[in-house]
DNA sequence: GTACGTTTAAAACAGACGTTTGAGACGCGG
DNA sequence: CCGCGTCTCAAACGTCTGTTTTAAACGTAC
C-alpha cells in the first residue's frame, strides 16, 4: 500500500483512475469480500467489470497490487478521519469544551466507523468486511504496510484510553483497548457467529442499531472494575 | 459434516482412522488454519503428512470432504461439551445449588472454551482459530450443517441468558448474546486488531489471561443498563 | 502358496490460474 | 497526412490445481 501523496495544503491527492480501472475496483472490491483474495479469479473480476482480462495487469501490476489498491483506496480515508477525531477530542478537552473520558476516546472510532457504514460511496459497510477478511487471514500483502504507516494511530488510541481511565495499569488499558476494538470491529463488520448457526434474531447489518446496543456494552465493559486476585499475592 | 454415531450408552463413537488418514487430518489442520482452505494444496498438505497424493482422496472423498472432518473432529465434542453445561446448569439451579445469572451462563461457553484451547489433543487455540476463519470467509461447505444439526445449541444459549436477565427484552438478550460471544469468541481465537498494527501490548495467546481479562469485561457489558432513547416516543 | 481386499505409489488427466505477448484501435498535436 | 502515446483485445505461456488411473506391495484367511 503506497501513501498517497499529499497537495500543498495537506489534503489527500487521490491517484486518477481511468473509467477501466475503477471499474475493476468496483468489481474487484465487491469479489474480494465475497469470496477471499484467492478464490477471487482475475478472470471473474474482468467478466463482471466488463472488461478485458489483460487490463488488470496494465493499470495495476499484478494481482497483489491490485489488492493492495483496493484496500488503500478505502482504508486511508478512514484512518485519516479517526486521526482527526481524536485530535479534534484533545483540541476540545483541553479549551474545556468536552470530557476526556472513555466513551468520548470511543466515539473517535464510532464516529469514522458509522460514517463509513452508511457511505456506499466511500465502500460502505463491504470495506469493514474486506478489512475484517483481512484481519482473520492475515494477509502478508498488508502486514508490513499498516505496522509502518499506521502503528502510531494504534498507538494514539492507547495514549488516549489512558488518559480517559487513568486507575488502570498499562497492561488493563491494553486489554480494554483490544477487547472494546475487537466488539465494535467485528460488529461493524457483520460478523455474526450466531448467524451461521442460523439463529440471530439480531438484524446487525443497520450501523444505527449497532452502535445503539454496541456503545452501551463497550462503555460497559471498558468502565469495568477488574476482578480481584483470588489467590495472587 | 456427518454427526458421528452414538453407542448404547450415548458416548460419540469416534470414527477409526488409520495412521495414514490421521496424519493427513493433522496436517491438513495445520495448513488450514495458517493458509486457509483455497490457498492449501493437496500436495503441500499430502508433502507435510509424509503421505502419498492420492491417499487424500482414497481415504476422504475430495478436499471438500477432507475440510468437513478436520472440522466436525474437533467441533462435535466441543458442542457436546457446550450443551452439557447448559444442562448442568439448569439442573443445579433447580436443585437451588446455583445461581442462574449471567455469569453462570457465560461460563457455560468459556469453560469449554478454556479446556479446547488448553488442550492440543484435541486441537487446542489451533482449531478455534479455523473456526473463526470458518466464520469470516462464510464457507458454503458448513453453513448448511452447522445451523441445521447445531443451531438448537444457539437457541439454548438464547433462552438461557434470557432467563439470567429477565427484566430485558427479546431483541435486547439477542443483542447481549450476540457480542458477548463476539468478544469472547475473537479473544479465544486471538484475533487482535491491534496486533495487525504492530502495536499491541497484549499477549492475546495465553487461554488463563483471556479468561482473566474477558469475563469481566463482558459481565459488564451484558449486565449493561440500556441507553434511555434519547427522542424516540 | 495362493487368492483376496486393503493400502500405497507414481504418473497422467483436464482445467483453471496469473501473467505476458504482439497486433491493432483510438485520440491528438504536428 | 503523419507519428506517438494510451489503451484494448484475443491468444498463448508455463505452472499449479483437484482428481483419476494404473500398477505394485501388503497382511490375512483358507
Amino acid at each position: 500500500m503506497k501513501s498517497s501523496s499529499l497537495s500543498d495544503d495537506g489534503t489527500p491527492v487521490e491517484p486518477k483512475y481511468s473509467e477501466t480501472a475503477l471499474r475493476i475496483l468496483e468489481a474487484a472490491e465487491r469479489l474480494f469480500v465475497e469470496l477471499g483474495l484467492e478464490a477471487t479469479s482475475l478472470r471473474l473480476i474482468t467478466q463482471q467489470a466488463g472488461v478485458n482480462l489483460a487490463a488488470v495487469n496494465y493499470h495495476f501490476r499484478s494481482k497483489d497490487a491490485l489488492f493492495e489498491a483496493v484496500f488503500a483506496r478505502r482504508f486511508e480515508p478512514w484512518a485519516r478521519e479517526c486521526l482527526r477525531e481524536l485530535e479534534r477530542l484533545e483540541a476540545r478537552a483541553a479549551a474545556g469544551t468536552a470530557r476526556f473520558d472513555a466513551e468520548a476516546v470511543m466515539m473517535c472510532y464510532v464516529r469514522p466507523a458509522l460514517a463509513l457504514s452508511k457511505d456506499p460511496s466511500r465502500g460502505g459497510a463491504l470495506f469493514v468486511r474486506l478489512f475484517s477478511r483481512v484481519l482473520v487471514e492475515n494477509h502478508r500483502v498488508l502486514r508490513e504496510t499498516l505496522s509502518r504507516d499506521w502503528g502510531h494511530l494504534v498507538t494514539r488510541y492507547t495514549e488516549a484510553l489512558g488518559r480517559a481511565l487513568p486507575g488502570l495499569s498499562a497492561e488493563e488499558v491494553a486489554w480494554r483497548l483490544h477487547l472494546g476494538f475487537s466488539v465494535m470491529f467485528h460488529a461493524f463488520a457483520g460478523n455474526d457467529i450466531l448467524k451461521l448457526f442460523g439463529r440471530s434474531a439480531v438484524s446487525a447489518r443497520d450501523p444505527d442499531l449497532i452502535v445503539k446496543h454496541v456503545v452501551p456494552f463497550v462503555l460497559a465493559g471498558m468502565g469495568a472494575v477488574p476482578r480481584a486476585e483470588s489467590s495472587a499475592p
